[in-house]
DNA sequence: CATGAATGAGACTTCATTCAT
DNA sequence: TATGAATGAAGTCTCATTCAT
């Protein structure tokens, strides 16, 4: 009983991210993903039409899962704070839950904005956006203060989001307290780092 | 009256600085150097061992500046917040006043980790420690609370001042309002989204 | 019906074996081999991994060959004269019936010991101890005297071998007389220059 | 007090012949020697055309000086045994004295026939048939039998010899025993490896 | 679907030689 | 004489992609 097409197809896309997470993009070979897949060389042509499309599969399949979520929070009716911890969480969790889709996202794509991240600008921006549009909705509704723009609010948070992904990534570390991270990120960028003045 | 060798080796060097900036480090080649030097092709190879050594250097000569400037703002007796806003300046204001420089090492090194950034995490850890060392600091004295690490904070701090240079390199857009960057990155560490609570 | 794997990579071998003897393997470049083969260059890298290797498999094939056949010399009981005679025998013959691959086994590896050689100075001892081998029990026969050690004996041997061989290689004449030299090699070896003292 | 010029010319040429013995000629650059002697780049090539120019001059200057020590003895009255063993002593007593120039003629012109020896063929072949021609004569008094042609007698008496050198060359052993190297050279060439028939 | 041999355009790097000073 | 920077032609090896079976 052989695998399915669409079942050839995954396991030849699995290898890639395993191969491209190990080794990067640049450095690997095709015929490592063949090796990785244990398929022939040939068969990776098959189902893909170069070594670029598959690191675009990858990343597309995945931040669409992201989109959605952030969509999903977006929607819902929790209070802005929530919303925020509630994508730090997604983004944590799936880091945890796949580190290596999560490392080929970060390290090939959204970090290397000068070759992919080029192409999938406008995929990476979406994301921005869709947080800057909460906390859009929360400045209007007074929750969040307006000196500081949507838009650079997004960009920190996100940008403080991927920095802790960064860090277990290189680091080599165990991934720490991923629960405590995800208050962290969120006291952070909500009540930031001044020690509350003592009330009388 | 010829460049001296110093001079030349500079030369090649800024020519190497805007090619990477310009193609990226992977996709150009030596020639594309030794074009945009106006030199000979051999002659790269006088002044530097390997592609890779130049991308090095560019990287060290002005990372260790930065760690400079940190060390010294770390050193001087500013308040906590004066000392992020005096660090995000001078990233900043690097930016501004080089932008090829800065897109290079942010491009190509510090969010390149899995290639050069491992050969450079020591030194990029440096920058991470130095501020949480201000942050560490500030919490002893009170200034800052301390539900935030120190090394959470610097990771925080500095991703969302790298996020926002990487929006300009890559949006295109001229550089909007640097001076109200580094206020609102400073404002949002120190102080949060959140709105202040009316005051009875 | 195209070629086997094992064909292809024999048509490749024997290319270069031609380009190697007749221009030198410093001289000559990977792609004169391919142009000899009637490949595409990176076809001669499928099956080889680099030039050296080429003159690696080269010189041990045929090498190995001839260790064989001094060693089933050796474990044979013709007297130590025949034995002699046997293996320079196969030597030139091997020169006969294949000029080149003897051509460069001894201009590019055996009198090349200063790079390629240094490799395989093991194998080309082996030879030389093989034949002192032969030469050591001829002496504990009383056939051979012992005023000459076995090992110089056998790198005389040898060197006279090779030295012919080179003869031939380099004048370019037409090999003269392989049978009048087996023959004279044998004699001077085994009986000398010096004429007979006249029998009372 | 500055050196002459037929000095400097002198140090860079010593220079070569180390480094050509260390490194091989293929091996080394021209930058090495400039090193070696102590001299910059460029001066090299006042003194000489090129790389190769040094290689032809070490090797034709020392060779003159042979094959002029074999003329004299051919010269002389001695019987021809004699005469071979001097010509041993000779290129032996040269090697002890000086081994790297040895080292450098013997592996990168005399035994390296496909790229330098063949152009110095001429003078290679002239102390051949200075040698050869003590055989004829030798053949003509009746001191040598004639079985053995003076070429190949000749060819055979220079290629043990080199052969030996060789050894010493790349066996990495201290040279064992130059003397009684001569005298089995000598021994084997005249007499032959057979034991003398006892005698009644 | 599957295989893996075949293709060939590049890229990096080396280094002998030249030349301006 | 002396220096060493400058030149640029080669050459090796890599590897994404194609293709015949």
């Amino acid at each position: 009983m052989s695998a399915t097409a669409a079942e050839k197809r995954r396991t030849i896309l699995d290898a890639a991210m395993r191969v491209f997470a190990r080794q990067g993009f640049h450095t690997c070979r095709v015929s490592d993903i063949a090796d990785e897949a244990g398929v022939a060389y040939g068969l990776v042509y098959h189902y893909f039409s170069s070594k670029e499309q598959m690191l675009d599969t990858l990343f597309l399949d995945r931040w669409d899962v992201m989109l959605a979520a952030i969509a999903e929070v977006d929607a819902s009716d929790l209070p802005p704070r929530e919303k925020l911890r509630a994508i730090a969480s997604f983004i944590i969790d799936s880091y945890r839950h796949d580190p290596d889709v999560m490392k080929v996202i970060i390290v090939e794509v959204t970090r290397a904005a000068n070759t992919f991240g080029r192409t999938h600008l406008a995929k990476i921006r979406d994301a921005y956006e869709q947080i800057a549009a909460i906390v859009a909705d929360a400045q209007r509704s007074g929750e969040f203060r307006t000196e500081i723009t949507p838009a650079f609010a997004a960009q920190a948070f996100y940008g403080a989001v991927e920095q802790v992904l960064t860090g277990w990534i290189f680091d080599s570390k165990p991934v720490g307290e991923p629960e405590s991270a995800k208050t962290m990120i969120v006291d952070l960028i909500c009540d930031g780092l001044t020690a509350a003045p003592e009330s009388a």
